[in-house]
DNA sequence: CCGAGTAACTTACTGGGAGTAACTTGACTC
DNA sequence: GAGTCAAGTTACTCCCAGTAAGTTACTCGG
């Protein structure tokens, strides 16, 4: 009699592609947060979803792959984030501080998505890099924006000079979110903000006064 | 007779520690630079030494250990070209422009040098971090000194507003390096200096004039 | 010149993880 | 219920970081 265990446990059913994607996405986004990139094997992840390792390696490629998968993901999820405060924002001065602001807030509410953004360096060398840069370059391109529009109308900058304006920008938000994380008591995302956009806006020197 | 063979070729004469120590310190910077951290394998590194795997280990302990070794001497030289470029300088404005032009120049003239510290981000997790980041931290410190010294001496900002300054510059000048890399016909040194030191000094309000 | 001691160095291995070839199982269609 | 195709698995290979245990060259006291 094949004891009918109680209400029947349903044991691993299949599921179509694009519910698996997700749940070995899913699953991805928590063990390479926890673990980083390194300390992450594919194994490990394919026991956390209950399937197998090449699966993973049907639907996502390469170890490389799935983990520039969650990169984009959280990235757009960012991207979105600060995109809608910059867009609420009254003017040129206040979209750029929401932005900043909303920045280091959602960065400190997903420690998880933190570390995996860290970790992107990871994807330096190697086929992924140039896809790694584009997922950045949407953020870069937001900011390169909002510094056009920051500018008269007919002004005299180059795009060379728009660009490195902007790169700066971002990588001192990266660089200030990291170091938020090593301070034993990091100032408030509204505070880090106000001080990043002080600087920004004003500059060194007029800082002085 | 034992056929000196001509003029004696020396068969792997034994060298002494710091000398070998040196020779696979100058091999692994190399292939470093040219594969990436990922990309190269201890083994690719013993064979050309012409040394076997276990010495280096001896020696350095693990793969981070040495590659932590290339990024310290590397970092290091970086930190003196520059140092030296500021100390040059004739007041507070040269100096942080001299600073960034030889930045920007010693990385143009160093390829290797600069994959090796694009790669620092590998070491993100693992036990060499906290040792990557005090390597790092000598730049904010040489960043912030010049900050504070252009600061009035009666000054009310707080350590960590300093503190903010200075890691968003040092983050900008790394972007810029990359930014730099993969443009097909960057701005030289000088230009993007000027560009950077002009934004950061007048800041973005005033760029509108 | 010779043995003892030591530092430089090697051979030969383990373990773990990325990636794959080849096969099986379930669900749906006609 | 036979055919078919996607979902899924087992059972590997290869590569590479790291190590245990031994061997060889140099040196220095006698």
């Amino acid at each position: 009699m094949t004891s009918t265990t109680d209400h029947a446990v349903p044991p691993k059913r299949r599921r179509d592609r694009a519910a698996r994607e997700r749940e070995i996405l899913d699953a991805a986004e928590r063990i390479f947060g926890e673990r980083g990139y390194q300390g992450t094997s594919m194994d490990e992840i394919a026991a956390e979803v209950g399937v197998s390792k090449p699966l993973i390696y049907q639907y996502y490629g390469s170890k490389d792959g799935l983990f520039l998968a969650c990169l984009s993901r959280l990235r757009a999820q960012l991207l979105d984030a600060v995109s809608e405060a910059v867009l609420a924002a009254p003017d040129a001065e206040e979209a750029m501080k929401a932005g900043f602001v909303e920045w280091f807030s959602f960065l400190d509410d997903h420690p998880r998505a933190w570390s995996v953004l860290v970790d992107e360096g990871m994807l330096a060398a190697g086929p992924a890099a140039q896809a790694a840069d584009e997922v950045r370059a949407d953020f870069v391109e937001l900011i390169a924006t909002m510094v056009r529009l920051n500018l008269p109308a007919g002004h005299a900058f180059t795009e060379d000079e728009i660009q490195i304006v902007a790169q700066s920008i971002s990588g001192a938000t990266e660089r200030l979110a990291i170091w938020r994380t090593k301070h034993p008591a990091p100032p408030s995302p509204t505070q880090t903000a106000t001080t990043l956009m002080t600087f920004l806006w004003q500059g060194l020197n007029t800082l002085r006064a």
